[in-house]
DNA sequence: GGTCGTCATAAGCGAACGGTTAAGAGGTGT
DNA sequence: ACACCTCTTAACCGTTCGCTTATGACGACC
């Protein structure tokens, strides 16, 4: 049993495939497929039949699977945090959702790295299904966006309110006749927005652009309607350039929650970060309209990093 | 970074030593400095330095230490894991100390079996202090005995309590001038008498015996005086084989915990056995004279091995 | 009944693992 | 200064790991 058969061996699981694992490792299919055999041999359980054009996993595959990946990770981590204490610096993995990296990531993890200025703070931007994921793979410390759904053994705050409104370039539009403008990640499934909308008789076209700003702007000029952060379109409501379309329902109240491992897992960078968000400094740098708060840029500290 | 090596690691830190590690593995002393050695290159950090006649850890050298018991620990724990669903056995390490071992974790085991069948209980019988380490390095499920004191990440629960009365085959022994006679442990440091023990003016000379019914048997024959379970000698109180000698502090009061490991890492069974024993019908078998319990031994599902 | 997709096996190869013996380096203790 | 204990390095060797390409086996699908 070797740290990279059971990796190789996570990621069969994960992927369903050995196929997709030799591929996704870059390396041959009969190299995963020995990893495995190897794996198969010294525990004498085959792990996984054969089933139809894919593979089933045995009950002994299953446990070994779930341990398999506790286990790369904690060796993960375990290179990670002597690592640290060589360059005598924290690191922290933020992993966010489109929007919230998009809206308040920045100015929060700003505010953050002013309060604990040896913290260097990394921030990737996925989906939010796969919070959870980053966090159960070690490969985040920190989950900011919708509650994951798997939280038995997840530690779930809710730190930041927010509203989504129905907005549009004139209130003459029809909005289920319209396409909806969104950002790069679609109507999340897991927030109180993607719940709403499965509720609707209809479900609308959806039109993804690569930023939220960018859908803003698109709306402002009338390319579609826009389920849009109260705050961020609250100057273009004033001022008339969006209005709000009073659909039954909206706006949408959700809640933005900041996860971390639970059962003693978590750095203890992490749950500095989980109680920061909470904070009263925390909440006001993510409300505050962009350029409010001048950041002194000297050596930038937040690295961003998107994932397809 | 390999699991052997993170093994090797992991048993230098516990030993204090490479030559101690190299021996215990019944390996030469190169073969240990190459282990670490690959480790220290590859994660950047000496790990420890030579210092005085020995080593000294560095700070990344103390953390790679938790992380690697944990991961071989986790290793070891998936191999039994798939090794059981391969045969259908539910199988259950328990870590016991000598007294308990003796008077009361037979008839305990023999009961919980009863009741889960399918369940193989191995029993290892280990001094106090090392019951908490049998746990952290997953050596055994649950650990029976004092508390353990290291008990951030442990679970304890309270389930017998106990008494250790002063006995003696005449009313004229004086306690502290004759020779006080034992069972193999000594007197467990973190046991309640161990701890009424270190408070008493003057260390009576500790006479071990293999078991603590042979101590008992040499006590009756006049040898010294002993500090008997209160259970187990009230038949000899009420005949007049033994008597009690009445020195202040006892009898000692303690309490037996069922201790698994905390944060959702125990198993299944583990939790079954901790809930069990606090049941009625654990605490009645536990207390039954011996022989009062006709068990069927057909097949005894309970090893039991003795550690040195 | 082909054909395709997927996993398994065979043969081979370089690199790393894990072990040995022998000798060196660095400290303690008398 | 000396012996002594402990960790380290060097040189060497067999085995295993991890990878390749080529080919075979098995089931699904048309």
């Amino acid at each position: 049993m070797t740290l990279s058969q059971l990796r190789t061996f996570a990621l069969v699981v994960r992927l369903g495939s050995l196929r997709a694992a030799a591929a996704e490792l870059g390396v041959s299919e009969p190299a995963v497929s020995a990893a495995v055999a190897a794996l198969r041999s010294e525990l004498g359980d085959p792990l996984f039949v054969r089933a139809g054009g894919g593979i089933a996993f045995t009950p002994g595959g299953r446990r070994l699977a779930v341990h398999a990946e506790e286990i790369v990770g904690l060796a993960d981590q375990a290179r990670r945090e002597v690592a640290e204490t060589v360059t005598a610096t924290r690191s922290l993995r933020v992993a966010a959702t489109a929007d919230f990296g998009e809206h308040a990531a920045g100015a929060l993890l700003d505010a953050f790295t002013r309060r604990l200025p040896d913290c260097e703070v990394d921030l990737v931007v996925l989906e939010g299904a796969d919070l959870a994921d980053a966090l159960a793979r070690r490969v985040a410390d920190v989950a900011l966006g919708p509650r994951p759904a798997a939280g038995d053994s997840l530690d779930a705050v809710p730190f930041l309110r927010y509203q989504r409104v129905l907005v549009a370039d004139s209130p003459r539009a029809e909005p289920l006749r319209q396409v909806w403008l969104t950002g790069p990640a679609g109507l999340e499934e897991l927030s109180e927005e993607g719940r709403w909308l499965a509720g609707l008789p209809t479900w609308p076209d959806l039109v993804r652009f690569p930023t939220e700003t960018e859908a803003i702007d698109a709306t402002r000029a009338g390319d579609g309607v826009m389920l849009a952060l109260g705050h961020v379109v609250r100057a273009d409501l004033r001022l008339g350039t969006l209005v709000r379309l009073p659909l039954p329902g909206t706006p949408v109240q959700g809640l933005w929650y900041a996860t971390v491992l639970g059962r003693g897992r978590a750095s203890a960078a992490a749950r500095a970060l989980q109680e920061f968000v909470t904070t009263p400094g925390a909440t006001a740098a993510m409300l505050a309209p962009p350029g409010a708060t001048p950041s002194t840029p000297r050596r930038p500290p937040v690295h961003v990093a998107l994932w397809s």
